[in-house]
Parts: structure tokens; sequence; C-alpha cells
DNA sequence: GATATAATTAGATATATATCTAAACTATAT
DNA sequence: ATATAGTTTAGATATATATCTAATTATATC
């Protein structure tokens, strides 16, 4: 069933010697007995997390000689934040049901909350519907460029007033990232795709 | 420290139950007992998983007569879910590592500023001394709870007479979201560092 | 007050798991 | 073949927690 995975997902992630680990490996790929230094641990002990984090699929290991060496498996760690928040906003889900089938869903969308002039006349209420509009606007921010509170502010306003939701959104779904009122965006892998919600 | 509040955040998703009840939650807000028979568990463990889930802030809850309605606080639910990546994924691991120098820092304005009852001898005017003033009483309120200005007013009293001033702080450096006379405390990660200001 | 209803707390139990030491395994080097 | 280094497995222990029943608390109604 899917709720074990998704229960198993956070098991692994509640735990702080595994979230340790996880943050030295995303430095960098790490040897169990560095592993063991680092995080102050018994190398058995290490063995044991990595077995569960193994399971989540959350890292990936090779084999070196008689050295294994341990990496992130970021898109599972995102995958399974994502699948999370998705049971339980099922609601979003259902409501999508008893839509009428759109041959170009995304091109409806676009034609009938966007203005010609690009202007968004309302925030969809639905869901999927959502996620969009919201595609939409991000992919017309620049990758890599770190932008002020402000400037975030000034680009969502040329679609809509109600910039402050909008950013949220933004960073709910993984658009972008924020750290101290610096947005960026992130990859479109990161980004919760409308082409997945049932 | 930031790491155990990203992993009690898991350890309250990381249970069946529980994912259940965010399910059934997500759907509209249901009381104790109804939440006991479509679990099929007993009040008791309703309450148990309930409380884990308030710690985590996860939920809300609401009094009408003597029954207890509990809904989603979905603010938190995403937010944990992004405070978690932004941890894995660095960018905070520096925040993790430093930690001792600036601490002191810290320790002196409490020390220096906060009286032995835990009085607020007079608000630091020098802007990172005053953030972190604010955070030190911010922490000593309940996160999910949803304060009325009167008692948002009582709170800071127990610091300062100028309830009004550190009230208009709280918000402009987002320790707190006011709506309607209604307060609430924001999730850690949206309230201005002191760490971060130079 | 007395009573009824919903929720919580207390206490008990069983299961899960984080951690260690010691032993076993695996792959390379001598 | 033997030794060495890294890892894993086994077994033990201590702590955490999910669940229940019984008792207590909190609120509302009579």
């Amino acid at each position: 069933m899917q709720l074990d995975k998704i229960v198993n997902y956070h098991k692994a992630l509640a735990d702080p010697a595994r979230l340790r680990l996880l943050l030295l490996l995303s430095k960098g790929e790490l040897h169990g007995q560095a592993l063991a230094e680092k995080l102050n641990l018994s190398q058995p002990t290490v063995t044991h997390h990595a077995a569960k984090l193994r399971e989540a699929a959350l890292i990936k290991e090779r084999r070196e000689k008689n050295t294994v060496y341990f990496s992130l498996n970021p898109e599972f760690i995102y995958a399974g934040s994502e699948a999370s928040l998705k049971f339980i906003f099922a609601k979003g889900a259902e409501e999508l049901e008893q839509e009428s089938p759109e041959s170009s869903l995304k091109e409806s969308v676009l034609r009938n909350f966007f203005a010609k002039d690009g202007h968004l006349r309302q925030i969809p209420a639905q869901y999927k519907k959502k996620l969009i509009a919201l595609q939409h606007m991000a992919e017309q921010l620049e990758p890599g460029v770190i932008y002020s509170e402000k400037e975030i502010n000034v680009f969502i306003q040329q679609f809509h007033e109600d910039y402050a939701t909008i950013r949220r959104e933004f960073i709910m779904h993984h658009f972008m990232y924020r750290e101290n009122e610096r947005y960026e965006l992130n990859p479109p892998e990161m980004w919760t795709r409308w082409e997945n919600v049932k």
C-alpha cells in the first residue's frame, strides 16, 4: 500500500543521526568509517542507519575495493516529501475527478485564466489548475538568479496583485527556494508537477 | 537546535494512524470520537496521536461545548516539509556547524537584557540584539495556537510594559502572523534570524 | 448539586529501534 | 595462504512509543 511507503519515508527521516548523515552526504559522498567518525557513532551503527536510508531509497552506495561509498539519492528525497503532501491533501485530488476531461488542460488554463496581456485574472482554486498557473509564471523567472523579496513581489505583480499568496505558493510547491529574504528558482525537477496530480 | 524540530516533524508523520488521521482532517474538521470510530481506535489513542500532531503544530483544535474539533494546520505541514529539504540540502549546513562562535552574543544578550525572573530590562537598540531578544520571547509562545490581541499583550507584558512596540516588532520581523486581531506564531524558518544579520 | 458526555491522564504491556561489543564476512595485499 | 582493512551480522540492552482499560477531569444540562 502507498501509506506504508510514506510512513517509511518519514521514519527514515525521524532520527537525528540519520538527518545529520544525510546532511554530511549532501556535501559529497563518504564511506562508512568517515561517517562513523563524523557522527561519533560506531561503524555498525552507521551500517544500521544506512540500511534504513537505503530501504527508503534515500541513499545510494558504490563499492570500491572493500570500501563502500554512500551518496544521496536526491530525487527520492524530494519525491517522498512531495508524495507525503499529496497524500495528506488528497482532497484536492478528488475535486479534480469531477473535472470534464480536457484535451489539453494546460492550454485551457492558460487561455481561461490569463488575459492576452499575460495578466492572471484570478488564482485557480483547483489544485491542478493552480499548479499550471504557477508553473507558467515560474517559467518566466531566470534560473540561477538570486532575487530579493521585493524583486519577486514586483515580478509577481505583473501577473496578479496578490503577490503574497503567489509568493507563498511558489515556496510551498518548490518552484522557488527561500532563505533570508533571498529567492532563487528551483530546478524544474523539484517543482510539484501538475501532470502527476491525479 | 533546529534539528530536533525537523526530527519531530517526521516523527509526527511516521505513523500510519496519524497519516490517516490527517487525511481525514483534510476533508474537514472532525471531533475525537468521530476520529476514533473512523480510525478504529480507542478515544485515548486518538488523544495520544492528536497530542503528537499538536506538538508538531500540524493540527489545530477548537472546543465547542465539551466536544473538541480538530482541523489541519496546512501552513505548518508545508513548512516542515520545506524546512526538512532545506536542512538536508545544506546551505543550512553552515548554520549547523557554527553555532558556538556566535552563541556567546546570544548568551550575553540574554544575560544583560533579561533579569533573572525573565523580565526584559530594556529593548535593545542595536538591531541584532533586538532580534535576539524578540526571538527569545517568541520561543515561549505555543506554535499553532491562535492568540487574541489581548492575550498577546498580556504575554508580552510579562517581559516588558511596552507591549505595543514589541507586538509590532513581532509582526515586522515575521515572528508572528496577524489577521483580524488574531495572532499566530510563524514557523521559525520565517523569522528574521539574528544569525544572518551582519 | 446531580448527571451525562466528551476528552484526557495514568498505568500497563507489547513492540520497535538506536546503540554498543563481539564475531563473521569480503575483498585486497603480502 | 595469511594478514589486513572495511563492512556487515548477531546478540544484548535500554529507551521510546502505540495501544488498551480504568480512572479522572472538564463542560454542559437538568
